[in-house]
This record gives structure tokens, C-alpha cells and sequence, in this order.
DNA sequence: GGGATTTTGGACTGGCAAGTCCAAACACGC
DNA sequence: GCGTGTTTGGACTTGCCAGTCCAAAATCCC
């Protein structure tokens, strides 16, 4: 069961077919009649580069689009050593998800594979992975004094996370950026906010 | 199609029922036959209550479960008037959900009915409610002067629902509750914090 | 008590979608 | 060219599940 360049060619455009259709208006409940469209491939293809089937697949899809997510913030989330790139990065988030609108790449295509275990490692993974960087560049920011060193890295960056989730999540049924917005900002006074007492 | 006593008693088993059997374990996929199997309730009996089949009944499911939401953060979220409450509110929203863990009741009836108008509604109006009660607390904190008056209370509400719904998402994934406690406390402390220059 | 109405049971239908299978076309090394 | 392994097409099977239907039991109201 080995494959050619050929089959890998073939592999890699049904996973970005797919990922483009789950990005479409709506997508609802997702068929691999759906994917064979979208892909114009065969049943026996999907099976035969997918042999655990449609889960195999979309959990393919997720940890594409979970790359993505990562790819969209950078470069500034990579390098969050001065408050122009913390502003940048404020900046490429919002216009992100601002384009975005309601339909989640990600959201979805995990929707789709429901509660198996593959789901929630790859959701996690790319949680861990956006508060690193988060974290690095707090701490960055406090060793070069513009951030109090009484401020707690690890819970700023993990309420950022949750923030932004909660944004996204919200974003997803209301079809509004505001709670997004305003967590970012928020969040980023706070980081902004002198020592008490200074 | 005039409901009587029992007719009624029979149809709010249902919508219980319903949602004890969605709060279970990894609910999946869930069927009308499930539904009647927990509930020893009829296919005819489901159709004669919920004319719009899975639907209707599951979104009837939905707002039993968001009214549970808001009922569960009460007397606190009612009367967010004092440092006392506002600490009392977060420890019952911190046991609630650390009680629930990844499972989440509304979330698992909303993923039920999937994209359909009724199921936004559900959440959006939920949401509202939510961040009225906070936006309130906010505002009363500010008129006995406990709360810097510079504080934006609207963003600041906005960004605890957003905060909220992010660590509860998170906790859905990852059975964890530390983002959820996180943010509650950032933000109770960016609530505390003094005018930047007292 | 009796006729009208509501409530209940559960068999049945129809459609849909995941996964299987076989055979044909193709590629590649020799 | 030839044989072996890979790739592709698409018909078919299988099982599931929402929704329908009819008839029996219970209830209500006069």
C-alpha cells in the first residue's frame, strides 16, 4: 500500500477539496458524496488513500485548517516583542475572522468528526501552540521593561486564549466581531495597565 | 390539536427526558429512537407533541437547557452589587462547570440541531441575557464607587461573556478548567484595578 | 353511558450515506 | 513489450433513522 507521486498528488487535492467545500456557505452535514463532487475522485479513491474513511479524512482536513489558523497570525504572533506588533497582531486577527464571518474553517470540519478522540488532540494541540506564542511574547515585552513583571504570563496569555475562543465562538452564531473586539481590547490594556501604585 | 393536562404532562416529560439523556456521556448522534426509548414514550407520542419532528423538540430542548444557565449562576447573577457577590458569582460559574466538565449541556442540543435560524436565536438571546446581568453589576459597582468610572462597563461585559464562553469551549476540549479560571480572575482584577494614577 | 376527541403503541416506508467490491485503465521497472 | 503493482470508476450492499400511518386505549364532556 505504498504511494506514487502520482497517488500523493491525488491525496493531497482531495484533502484541499474537501477543506474548500467545508469552507463553503452552510456546509451542514458534510457527505463523502459531497467530497466526490467537489474532488471529481471516486468512492474507491477516497477509500483507498483514506482507508479509515471519512473520519481519517476529515481529521486530515482539521489539522490542515489548524495550520492555517496559525499561518493567518503570522508574522506577528511569531514575534510579539514591541507593542506595534501586539497592535499588528490585534489587527490581522480581527481582519481575519472579520472576513471570515460566521463560517469557522476549523469549527466546522470538527464538527464534522464529532467527539472522537483524533478532534479534540488536534483543537488542542493548536490551543497550546497560540498560547506559547502568546506567553513568549509577554515575557518578552517584560524583560525589556515595557510590561510590570508582576503581571502573570501564564494566566494573561491563557485568558487571551480563552478569549479569543470565546470571540470566535460567538462570532460563529451572532455573525459580530464586537465581543472579539473587545475582549482584544481589553486584554491588551490590561497587558498596557501600569503597576499599581507606579 | 388541543393539548390536555396529561397531554401536556407528557409533553414536558419529553423535553426532560430529552435533555437528561443529552447531558449522558458522549452523547453522539443522537436519534428520535433514543429519545423514546428514554423517555418510554411512542414514536406517534414524539410527532403528536413536536409536530416538527427532531427539530422543534430539540430546540424546545434548548431553551430548557439555556434558562438552566442563567438559573444556575442565581441569586449571584441577579444582584452583582458588592465585592462579595461578584466573588460568590464566580466560585458558583467555576463549580458549575467544573462540576459538568466537557460536557455541556446546551452545547451538545445545540450541536444537535446544527445551523438552523432557532438554534442562533437560542444562544444569541441566552448571550444577552447573560451580559445584561454582568453589564448591570458593572454599572451598579460603578454608582457606589467601587469601580473606577473610567471603566468602559460595555466593553467590560462584552469581554466577560466573551471570556465565559471561551473557557467553557476550551473546557469542552480539553476537560479542563484552568482557562475558565484564568480569565474570571483577570478580569475580576481588571475590574478591581485603580484609576492609573490614584 | 356514549359519542367525540385525545393519547398511545408500534409496524412500516423511503431515502440517504458509509463502506465494499470488482474490474478496467494506467504507470513503472526491466 | 510485459508483468506487477497502483490508481480509478462506479455499481452495489447494508444499515440506519426521520417521518407516516392506522388502529387501539384512555379520557373527557354532556
Amino acid at each position: 500500500m505504498t504511494f506514487t507521486a502520482k497517488g500523493l498528488a491525488t491525496r493531497q487535492r482531495i484533502i484541499e477539496g474537501a477543506a474548500a467545500h467545508l469552507r463553503a456557505d452552510a456546509p451542514g452535514d458534510v457527505t463523502l458524496d459531497d467530497i466526490r463532487r467537489a474532488t471529481r475522485t471516486s468512492k474507491s479513491q477516497i477509500f483507498h488513500y483514506f482507508p479509515g474513511g471519512k473520519e481519517e479524512l476529515f481529521l486530515e482536513v482539521a489539522r490542515y485548517e489548524s495550520n492555517q489558523v496559525i499561518e493567518d497570525q503570522q508574522p506577528y504572533l511569531g514575534a510579539l516583542d514591541s507593542w506595534e506588533a501586539w497592535e499588528l497582531w490585534r489587527q490581522a486577527v480581527v481582519a481575519r475572522y472579520r472576513a471570515q464571518g460566521p463560517r469557522c474553517p476549523l469549527a466546522s470540519v470538527l464538527d464534522q468528526v464529532g467527539g472522537v478522540p483524533g478532534a479534540a488532540e488536534v483543537a488542542t494541540v493548536l490551543l497550546h501552540k497560540w498560547q506559547a506564542h502568546i506567553h513568549r511574547g509577554i515575557v518578552a515585552m517584560q524583560a525589556r521593561g515595557e510590561i510590570r513583571p508582576s503581571l502573570d504570563a501564564a494566566q494573561t496569555a491563557s485568558a487571551f486564549v480563552a478569549g479569543i475562543q470565546g470571540g470566535v465562538t460567538i462570532l460563529r452564531t451572532t455573525a459580530q466581531t464586537a465581543h472579539l473586539e473587545s475582549t482584544l481590547a481589553l486584554l491588551l490594556a490590561h497587558l498596557r495597565s501600569p503597576e499599581p501604585g507606579d
